[in-house]
Order: C-alpha cells, then sequence, then structure tokens
RNA sequence: GCGGACGUGGCUCAGUUGGUAGAGCAUCACCUUGCCAAGGUGAGGGUCGCCGGUUCGAAUCCGGUCGUCCGCGCCA
C-alpha cells in the first residue's frame, strides 16, 4: 500500500502564485477570460519549455535510437478516422428529463438491451430520456476562406498520429531499425466536457509523445523498459518518489488502441486532486500502422532484411503531458520555510525548489545598493552571466527582500555586488535552499556557475 | 449540461437596512553604506465581471450573460 504524503498545499496558493508572478494566468482576461485556457508569463514560459526541453533532452539527444519530428496541428479527415478518433471520440449523450443526468445512450443500451425503454440509472424513472445528442471531442475548422464540408480539417487530439503517418518517410530518410523511436512535442486540442484543475485538463493542452517501433514479441519487455525509465526521469528533476506511483488500466478503461496502458501518477497535494495521472504508457501494438496502411494503401510495415521477413512494427507509447507536468512540478517544488529575519525572528519564507535545470532564472544579479556607484560593475556581471543563462536583474528595495522574490520563483543563485566589491572584484553567490553564501572573484564567477549550474 | 456557492484596486479581503467605495500586502519615487521580507516620506491604482431593468439614486434589489470553485454524469 502506498502512503499518501500528508502535506497539503491548496491548488489555489499555486494559482495565485502562479498570477501574481506572472508564470501562468487567464487568457484574454480583460475582456473576462476564456474557460480552460490559459496563458504563460514570462516566467511560466520559460519553465514550461524547461521542462520540455529536458524531455528532448533525455528522449532524443541522449539516444541514438529516437529521432524528432514536428507535425502539423490541422490534419485531414482521413487521419482520424484511420486512427479511430472521429469514432471513438464522439459520445452519444442522453439527457434524463427527471433528474437531468447524462448518460452515455451506448452503455445504457449495452446495460439494458436495445428493445426496452431506458431507465435512468440515477432515479430510476423509465423512458424520460431526450434524443442522443453527439459530443465530439474534437475540434473542427476549415482549411481556406469558405467553409464548405469538402475543406474540414481537424485540430489534433495528440500528437501520436504525426510519428505513425509519417513513419515510413522518417524511417527511410533516418535508415533507422527497430526498434527506435520518433519523439515529438506539442499542443493538442480535445473537447473535454469537463476541463478543469487549472492547468490539469485543458481543452488546449501540451503533450511530448514518443512512438518506440519494435518487433512484436518484443513489445511488453520494452513496454516496461520504458515504464521504469519515465519514472525515473521524473524523480531524477526532482519530483519526490513518494509523490509518484504506476497505476494499471483496467481492461474497460482502456484505448480503443491500447493492449495494455500502464499511468504515471502523481500525488497532487491538492484536497480534491491526489492522485492523478501525469503520463500514459500504452502498448498501442500495430493497431495504427495498420489502420493506416490499410485506409492510405501504403505499405507502412518493416522488412527486416537479414532475417527476410516484413512486419508491422508494435508500438510503446510513452505519453507526457508537458503541461500537466508543470503543475507537478509546481506543486513539489512549493515550500513553506522558517528562516529568521534581520531581528532574528522566525518568518515564512516561501520558496520554489525546483531543479536547476527548470528554474525560469538561474541566476539574478543584486546590487545591494542602488547607488550609481554600484551600478557599472552590477551591469558588468549581468552582462556576462546573461550569456549563459536566463538572468535577472533587481536592484529596487531591501536586498533581503529581493532574495524572498528570488525564492518565490525558484530562482538558484542570487549575485550580490556591494561596495567592497569594488575593490575586491568580488561578489557574494548565495545559494537558494541552504542559503549559504560564497565570496567569489568576478574573474572566476562564470566558471563557478558553471560548475554548479552544469 | 444540471444543482449549489462565488466574482469589489496586482493579491487577500471589508463594505451595516440601496445614497455614487475602504484596509492590509504588493507596486513606484526619494531617503537609508544597507546581505536574507514588513525603517522613513510621498505617490499611482478600483465605478464594484459584463449587459439590461427597478429606483430620484445600486457594489448593495431583479433578470440575463460570462467566468471560477464544489458535487453529478462523460473523459484526457
Amino acid at each position: 500500500m502506498t502512503t499518501e504524503p500528508s502535506v497539503t498545499v491548496e491548488l489555489a496558493t499555486i494559482v495565485e502564485l502562479c498570477k501574481r508572478r506572472g508564470i501562468i494566468f487567464p487568457t484574454a482576461e480583460i475582456y473576462g477570460g476564456v474557460r480552460s485556457t490559459w496563458d504563460y508569463g514570462p516566467l511560466g514560459v520559460e519553465l514550461k519549455e524547461n521542462i520540455k526541453r529536458q524531455w528532448w533532452r533525455s528522449m532524443v539527444q541522449l539516444r541514438d535510437d529516437v529521432v524528432g519530428m514536428e507535425q502539423a496541428i490541422l490534419g485531414p479527415t482521413e487521419v482520424w478516422e484511420a486512427s479511430g478518433h472521429l469514432e471513438n471520440f464522439t459520445d452519444p449523450l442522453v439527457e434524463c428529463a427527471n433528474c437531468n443526468n447524462r448518460f452515455r445512450e451506448d452503455h445504457l443500451i449495452e446495460d439494458q438491451g436495445a428493445d426496452v425503454e431506458l431507465t435512468c440509472p440515477n432515479c430510476g424513472e423509465v423512458g424520460r430520456f431526450g434524443d442522443a445528442r453527439n459530443f465530439n471531442l474534437m475540434f473542427k475548422t476549415h482549411s481556406g476562406p469558405i467553409e464548405s464540408d469538402a475543406n474540414v480539417v481537424w485540430l489534433r487530439p495528440e500528437t501520436a498520429q504525426g510519428m505513425f503517418v509519417d513513419f515510413a518517410t522518417i524511417q527511410r530518410a533516418t535508415r533507422k531499425k527497430p526498434p527506435f523511436g520518433i519523439a515529438q512535442m506539442g499542443k493538442s486540442f480535445r473537447n473535454e466536457i469537463t476541463p478543469g484543475n487549472f492547468i490539469f485538463r485543458t481543452r488546449e493542452f501540451e503533450q511530448m509523445e514518443m512512438e518506440w517501433f519494435c518487433e512484436p514479441g518484443t513489445d511488453e519487455e520494452w513496454h516496461q523498459y520504458w515504464i521504469d525509465s519515465r519514472m525515473d526521469w521524473y524523480v531524477d528533476l526532482g519530483i519526490r518518489r513518494e509523490n509518484l506511483r504506476i497505476r494499471e488500466h483496467d481492461a474497460d478503461e482502456l484505448s480503443h488502441y491500447a493492449k495494455r496502458t500502464v499511468d504515471v501518477e502523481y500525488f497532487f497535494p491538492d484536497a480534491s486532486m491526489g492522485w492523478s495521472e501525469l503520463e500514459g504508457i500504452a502498448n498501442r501494438t500495430d493497431f495504427d500502422l495498420t489502420a493506416h496502411g490499410n485506409a492510405s494503401g501504403s505499405d507502412l510495415s518493416y522488412f527486416d532484411q537479414p532475417n527476410d521477413r516484413k512486419y508491422v512494427p508494435y508500438v510503446i507509447e510513452p505519453a507526457a503531458g508537458a503541461t500537466r507536468a508543470t503543475l507537478a512540478f509546481l506543486f513539489d517544488a512549493y515550500a513553506v520555510e522558517q528562516a529568521p529575519d534581520a531581528k532574528g525572528e522566525m518568518q515564512e519564507r516561501t520558496v520554489l525548489k525546483l531543479d536547476r535545470r527548470l528554474a525560469p532564472y538561474k541566476v539574478a544579479v543584486l546590487p545591494l545598493s542602488k547607488k550609481d556607484e554600484l551600478r557599472p560593475l552590477s551591469r558588468e556581471v549581468f552582462d556576462m552571466l546573461k550569456t549563459e543563462w536566463m538572468c535577472d536583474y533587481d536592484e529596487t528595495q531591501a536586498i533581503g527582500r529581493r532574495y524572498r522574490r528570488q525564492d518565490e520563483i525558484g530562482t538558484p543563485y542570487c549575485v550580490t555586488i556591494d561596495f567592497d566589491s569594488l575593490e575586491d572584484k568580488a561578489v557574494t553567490v548565495r545559494e537558494r535552499d541552504t542559503m549559504h553564501q560564497d565570496r567569489v572573484s568576478v574573474d572566476r564567477l562564470l566558471e563557478y556557475l558553471k560548475g554548479e549550474l552544469g
């Protein structure tokens, strides 16, 4: 049994911090916002891109058996017919006129039979359902200025199909042999009936997906390999292992394309969230390549020349949500600590203990005083550091207050220039988690920080 | 979509029985030779989600609408 961590952090606290510090906030808020739609501010875009960069680094850059791609977001109807999304992402829902609860008509018919009046599972009323209405989870639009059935295109509901429809082209171009993977990061869109929990479930969201093409029969082994690998990735980037778990999908919750799916779940410390999915690792078998092969007439099988045989590769898919991961990293990094102030009294200190690779700013340059004398050296230090990392420069108000500001957004290092610096050409480097300070000469500063930040 | 709650300056909130808005924090400027927030002085910032109605007059009543949160159903 998993022991659930007892720490509580309210989602509202994270939302408030995100808005106040320009991390994430409602889109077009001056017009009232749009439900389920969020903008990433100066710090949020850095954080999210850093998460994606780390995913790409571990998934593509550091491997010789995975290559990247980026597919267009708009796609033709044929792709989504073949993939099964147009069929399976459309739910016929009926609503009970008595209690207003809504159910999937096909599920009711399956349970109760097609030749009887349907009974409401909620209130027990018989025959009070209206006509079924289709809820399509895919966004539809038109390519070109004229709206007509002939130019319908769809916003992709997952990035995965790009790797399937481009499989043969990429395989030929790169001469990769199974097992190998194709990775993609980017926006996907689903018309969720019920979005919510801030950026956890949104209609526009960002995915990091990799399709691993392997020989049938080796798929189960590879599935386990990728489950382990993906767990390690989150832990390596600072998520506490006790806040992560693996959950096996029941047979009745498997997607239409999956033979087996395992979720990586994170324990969100907000009372209403709890264990929630960050990533699904699915065995999609040869479902997609076969479907697209049949529908398009292209041969999407792989010819294994040494063994003189042809097969349609099986696919293992680690599919992560970049947006969800961003929320998980924010939650896991959020801490309120006690720290003594100048008078020695204990005060609350909010710290985002983000891994250094994820922190929006790596270094903040903080002249101790706003006096003109300190400015030239301070700017010199800032200009030097900004060529390596995203840095912040802040010379307003008390130094303690500025340290707290940087703590709250997770900046791992603060560099302070004081009046002694003008004499000894050295600065104070203060680390976020330990609040430890080092005096480092300006000449050695870049080298010192490279050692710390990598 | 249904039920419930809510929507006041950047944030958190207060606004008595309707008479044209306040606080703390934050922000900005100046002062402070100052290393872990809440010293000093001063300043900017809201017409109370939006639309309409009732009223001499509405943040405060009514209707609609948008959005948020909780619950239900559906589901990445």
